[in-house]
RNA sequence: GCGAGAGUGGCGGAAUUGGCAGACGCACCAGACUUAGGAUCUGGCGGGGAAACCCGUGGGGGUUCGAGUCCCUCCUUUCGCACCA
């Protein structure tokens, strides 16, 4: 029989689609164990692309696995539907963003099916429904209650390109995440903010809770949180500042070399430059330049890079500690949205303060006690190259009462004394700042909140929820929210007062939609409130989340945020979402991203239609490993076909062979068999419990097909009993169900087998079939090879051991010289050492 | 600049705990079957050498009986962060 993968793949298509329980997961009083396994949910682009297909696969073979294992697995798919691309295919084809979303869900989810994925389709979810944002603004008025979400003015990112607003993790480089190479503007808008500076410490703290997520992505999210220990310390002006605030508080986590400060240095955008400044034209002329230019090169994203510029006040200000007056500065290297905004500048201590006061001529004093390489304290501290110098496991110097006192004691106990004589404080400070979700934009949730003449600010009660998107919208990309122009949507009536309001025009960030939806596919049509924390308590935490590393800061920060909040309001338990996240790799052709500009992407419509879905999907996992990028060589696909191709072939063929019990006793070439079968099982079980290398996996299968059919004639001769050649077929069909899952059924109901392919039986391999009878041994003589030993698995190291001194290639190398020992390492290798 | 990962045949990759480098697949070569082959099957396939043997995992150094694997150093490359006080 020829494989012919459209013919099965058609047939057993039909046969899972007239069985829509097929993948259902049982309800939470089932017996099983649970398993959760997610993929992140696609943007309904319009087409799957090799990414999906590969990202797909992955969880796929791993929720097949489970359920074989005997586990109640959840596995659901949805659709992140709401955004901006949606709006452009408006604007370019007329037609709305709904009916554009829409039919591209059902030509991607068609393609889902079509690739045989085993997901809960009632289960699935769509974020641009009402019956799913509606929840959204749900969560938004509790959070609204309880003081997390706050509309202020602030200056925002603007991308001109999307003509809304970003928030900061939606700045990559300077530039939109969406639009690489359109710089983000600044621009002072009203906005609405969500307070995930409230968990910084918790999001940061339990990282190192998250055991089961890639280092790399808990690394990203450490240093995005930006944690910071230090403390805040006062300055007071040397000259009293009238009414205005008279001194300057600045953030340094390096309090105990605050002898060394010899200069104060603001951000060109703090609030006290003008006032410094005062009418001086010229100074005024050369900060008003320091702003334009620090705001330029942010824009650019080429920070780093800028060279330091400083302008000095001509005022002072005082080192609370020693009472000195130090010069007041204001300098492009020190930004606004850190900290407070004002640092002291410590030369001797710190690079950047030591570059900007090299160039400037600040004094540079030195109060900590230089250490060279060795820990070795060097007498000569005067030695600038040693500066500047940041270690801190040294000793202070110069630094009066504090002197001889270690740097980390001194953080410590100088931060305590400017408590205790008010002058500063202890703190802690993150880079985190709060989540801005407003967008200016239609196809997004609205935002619940109304506008009354007369009581201001009112949120829409919560009986009116949803709040749905208008339909007869005119959408454009200019002159902001296109709900703005919708006045019979926009104008109502006040829920408190009854008078006139008008609706907030702004819609949510998208990221908000997929920070929980993972939550609502447990039960996505319950209708009186987001989800049932019962349920929830059952599925989650989600055991195995499987996605891009791109999300590594944006949608896994908000999710995990979204968690801590949804926990303190008591509807959900687990304090994180995802007990393990995998990030998969990028598919990439000829060493660059597949993309149209590239000309070099592959469809998987096409390679369905040329090799199958069990071809396709296979090739993604026997590429690379999952967590490498896979650079897609077309000629590769060929390779598993053929092997699909081959395995069909091998199990039709003896499909009749009876089953019965295997004899103990078998001949050589059957054992041969037996034991390479046993050996496949075994690693393909350890890859999917520990490794995920399903391509060592899909290696090992092609190894054990590559025995059978060496063994064809044997078999042909009837030295192998049909029970074991039935044996290896019901096996080498079931190992291959979570990887070619269409292939696998086929072979399954050709071998006339009735129970599931998919429940309670994933094969079992027993260690002594699995064990080799005879050994081969490597023997080196000075650890190079020289002679290949047979020797019983059982054999003793002494005796190993004389058979390799009595080989004769071992004793031609010998050579008579002198043996001064032979170290024999079980089942590897012999090394005779000689001299 | 800082941090993390990667570097193995013509190519994708394997070597799971320091123990026979190159599994498996692609490409290529030879053969078989065939009217035919872009089907299928069999064999070969790191480099040098007639062979014995020698060399070989980015470069250099080290630890070890033994290093792709551990340590030091340098180079290349991918990704992340980038005045974070």
């Amino acid at each position: 029989m020829r494989y012919e993968p459209q013919r099965i793949e058609e047939k057993w298509f039909a046969r899972f689609e007239a069985d829509p329980k097929l993948y259902a997961a049982e309800p939470s009083t089932s017996k099983r164990k649970k398993y959760y396994v997610l993929e992140m949910l696609p943007y309904p682009s319009g087409a799957l692309h090799m990414g999906h297909v590969r990202n797909y696969s992955i969880g796929d073979a791993l929720a097949r696995h489970m359920w074989m294992r005997g586990y109640n697995v959840l596995h659901p798919m949805g659709w992140d539907a709401f955004g901006l691309p949606a709006e452009n295919a408006a604007i370019k084809a007329k037609v709305h963003p709904r009916q554009w979303t829409l039919s591209n869900i059902a030509h991607m989810k068609s393609q889902m099916k079509r690739l045989g994925y085993a997901y809960d389709w009632a289960k699935e979810v769509a974020t641009c429904l009402p019956e799913y944002y509606r929840w959204n603004q749900w969560f938004f008025l509790r959070m609204y209650e309880r003081g997390l979400a706050y509309r202020k003015k602030s200056r925002v990112n603007w991308c001109p390109e999307c003509a809304t607003v970003l928030a900061n993790e939606q700045v990559v480089g300077g530039c939109c995440w969406r639009h690489e190479t359109t710089p983000v503007e600044q621009r002072e808008l009203e906005q609405w903010f969500l307070r995930t500076t409230n968990y910084a410490e918790e999001l940061n703290a339990e990282l190192e809770k998250l055991q089961g997520w890639p280092e790399k992505v808990r690394t990203m999210q450490r240093n995005w949180i930006g944690r910071s220990e230090g403390a805040y310390v006062n300055f007071q002006l040397a000259a009293p500042a009238g009414k205005r605030d008279d001194q300057i508080s600045v953030f340094t986590t390096r309090i105990d070399t605050i002898y060394g400060a010899t200069a104060v240095v603001l951000a060109p955008g703090h609030p006290l430059v003008e006032h410094l400044v005062g009418d001086d034209p010229e100074l005024v002329g050369k900060v008003t330049e320091l702003v334009a230019q620090q705001r330029k090169a942010k824009e650019s994203g080429d920070l780093g890079a800028v060279e330091k510029r400083a302008v000095p006040t001509g005022k002072f200000a005082i080192n609370p500690f020693n009472r000195e007056k130090v010069p007041i500065w204001v300098a492009n290297y020190v930004v606004m949205d850190y900290g407070t905004g004002a640092i002291m500048s410590v030369p001797a201590h710190d690079e950047r303060d030591h570059e900007f006061a090299k160039k400037y001529g600040l004094e540079i004093r030195i109060v900590v006690l230089p250490r060279r390489m060795g820990d070795v304290p060097d007498a000569d501290s005067g030695d600038s190259d040693v500066l500047p110098y940041t270690g801190e496991d040294s000793l202070l110097i110069n630094s009066g009462e504090w002197n001889e006192m270690s740097c980390r004691e001194g953080q410590q106990k100088m931060a305590e004394f400017a408590e205790e004589n008010g002058f500063g404080k202890k703190a802690v400070t993150y880079r985190l700042k709060d989540w801005g979700i407003s967008r200016q934009r239609y196809w997004g949730t609205p935002i619940p909140m109304l506008y009354c003449e007369k009581c201001g600010i009112v949120p829409v009660p919560e009986k009116d929820l949803p709040v749905v998107l208008p339909d007869n919208v005119e959408i454009t990309l200019e002159g902001g929210s296109p709900l703005a122009r919708v006045s019979e949507w926009v104008n109502t009536k006040c829920p408190k007062c009854g008078g006139n309001a008008r609706r907030e025009t702004d819609t949510m960030d998208t990221f908000v939609d997929s920070s929980w939806y993972f939550y609502r596919y447990t039960d996505p049509k319950l209708a009186d409130r987001p989800l049932d924390t019962a349920t929830i308590g059952y599925w989650f935490p989600i055991d195995q989340y499987i996605g891009g590393v791109e999300h590594a800061i944006l949608h896994l920060i908000y999710s995990r945020f979204w968690t801590k909040v949804m926990r303190d309001m008591g509807i959900v338990k687990n304090d994180e979402p995802a007990a393990r996240l995998f990030t998969q790799g990028m598919v990439i052709k000829g060493g660059a991203k597949m993309s149209k500009s590239l000309g070099n992407v592959v469809s998987p419509d096409d390679m369905i239609a040329k090799y199958g879905a069990d071809a396709t999907r296979l090739y993604t996992l026997f590429a690379a490993p999952p967590d490498r990028d896979l650079d897609w060589q077309d000629m590769g696909v060929e390779g598993v076909s053929r092997f699909l191709s081959r395995a069909y072939r091998f199990v039709t063929r003896h499909a009749n062979a009876a089953a019965g019990a295997i004899p103990g006793q078998l001949s050589p070439e059957a054992r041969a068999l037996q034991r390479k079968l046993h050996q496949t099982i075994k690693r393909v079980s350890d890859d999917f419990a520990a490794r995920w290398h399903f391509n060592t996996s899909i290696s090992a299968i092609m190894e054990l097909v590559n025995d059978l059919y060496a063994a064809e004639e044997t078999i042909a001769s009837g030295k192998v009993p049909a029970a074991l050649v039935r044996e290896i077929n019901r096996n080498l069909v079931l190992l291959l169900a979570p990887l070619a899952p269409y292939v696998a059924h086929e072979l399954w109901e050709t071998l006339g087998e009735t129970s599931s392919l998919l429940r309670d039986n994933w094969p079992k391999y027993d260690p002594a079939l699995a064990k080799e009878d005879e050994i081969e041994i490597a023997v080196q003589v000075n650890g190079k090879l020289r002679s290949r030993l047979s020797v019983a698995a059982d054999a003793t190291e002494d005796q190993v051991r004389t058979r390799a001194l009595a080989d004769e290639r071992v004793k031609a190398a010998l050579d008579g010289k002198q043996i001064v020992k032979a170290i024999v390492v079980p089942g590897k290798l012999v090394n005779v050492v000689v001299k």
